[in-house]
DNA sequence: CCCTATATGCGCGACAGCGAACAGACGCGG
DNA sequence: CCGCGTCTGTTCGCTGTCGCGCATATAGGG
């Protein structure tokens, strides 16, 4: 976490071959992003992409009533927009910050313009690796219904711990249990429930709004199959991100 | 449902302009597919894609204990094998014909080659649609994954009842309670209740394997919002298929 | 350093959906 | 036209989560 910081801690940018990454470089500016907040509403055009580097984004879905539930989380790992370059300019859902950071912002236009290029390469590498990205949000999509439908709380709990662990630098989240109670469309209540097992099970410790994880081959004990899939599939789908890091 | 059998019935294929038609019509196959045929099993390679003509496939999420979910479906509006487009070959889903009927296969290879192409025109027709495709499909997901969260069992079978109608030319599904339960990922005798209620109030008619809808606004109005959603965008991001029909 | 907004802990009753078990009813195939 | 396999209807207790209300603890700004 220390203040230089270089585009290429988004593990997309940093996959990119360098002619490809050279074009859009001159783009990228770095924009600070602050807890809670949102960077499109469901339906909105939007005029950017986000390729975060320490901070982390929640795909979040609001119904008509209010209730919430979150379909997808970014972090170092994606982007944020993808429905920029699927040619839909809009989603019905509502990107919101869910641990403070920094991203890097690109237009929507010369990202689009880089993902049609043709260039010497068949198509670009950039379309590729977008392309694999929407694929791996596809399927944390997938498991999240499924999930959703046949896990208890506990393990949701843990599985969610573990998503935004992997996109931190740290052990610790700042994050109340109302918050995470939002993103997992469950109670407040019953977060407090949980992550009270939890603590007592000496696999976290809390404190109001921030959780730190002491066990984390504990928490993988405890959350579902989801996890692994999403991640076993991430790593398959992008493996360029791990032969650099 | 005359025999004479034209892709064109696929909406997709329909809104391909004449030439991009014309290079993959000579590899489109007729197929026909059987109640609970598997397209294909999570995980395994795929060669071919389909467009459903008059089948409806399901996609589904098959869990370590056996419990599965629905977390999309594809008819004459879609294309069945998206992450052979994506680049990801694979995806940890299942495809099961839901409602028999026939669609044109098209070889893995031909596709991805039309896919790539760079013709005349920018990037291929195909590509655009195709992509434009896949974010519907991220919507349906998504939509799923919420919907398996807050809505009650009742309100997801009406939303259930009514997209297999859309993709249907007929009035009357040939699904048992039981093969409804395992899309919805519920209890069977879950279903026997809510579709009890249903026909009690006049909306649905049944017998052992046969559902027929009597009153489809009655339907509508007791589905929840996550019905109207879905189609709403399936018909902003694919508008060419209205303007043909 | 105190005070207040905010975060967390808990205790109800209510209820939807689960799991298992079984009875009846339909309809296809022989 | 009969029989059996399959589909549907119904029961019971159980668990997990909800919805509400309220008590308590904490941190950080004035």
């Amino acid at each position: 976490m220390d203040d230089f910081h270089d585009p290429r801690q988004n593990h997309l940018l940093a996959a990119l071959p360098g002619d490809d990454y050279a074009r859009i470089a001159p783009y990228l500016e770095l924009i600070p992003m602050e807890l809670g907040e949102v960077l499109y509403e469901s339906g909105t055009q939007m005029r950017h992409v986000y390729f975060p580097t320490d901070a982390i984004v929640s795909l979040l879905y609001v119904l008509e009533d209010g209730a919430s539930a979150e379909i997808a989380v970014v972090g170092n790992e994606g982007i944020v927009g993808v429905s920029l370059f699927m040619g839909g300019e809009t989603t019905p859902s509502r990107a919101v910050v869910q641990s403070a950071g920094r991203a890097y912002r690109l237009s929507g236009q010369v990202l689009k313009k880089e993902f049609d290029r043709v260039g010497g390469r068949r198509s670009g590498a950039l379309h590729n690796l977008l392309l694999r990205y929407a694929q791996a949000l596809l399927t944390q999509m997938a498991q999240t219904a499924v999930c959703n439908r046949h896990h208890s709380l506990d393990q949701q709990l843990c599985r969610w711990l573990l998503l935004s662990l992997d996109r931190l630098q740290v052990n610790e989240l700042v994050m109340t249990q109302e918050l995470i109670a939002n993103m997992l469309g469950v109670r407040r209540e019953g977060v407090t429930e949980a992550a009270g097992k939890l603590q007592r099970a000496g696999v976290i410790e809390y404190r109001r709004g921030h959780i730190t994880v002491r066990d984390r081959p504990g928490l993988e004990a405890r959350a579902c199959e989801c996890y692994a899939v999403v991640k076993r599939e991430f790593d398959r789908l992008l493996p360029e991100v791990e032969e650099i890091l």
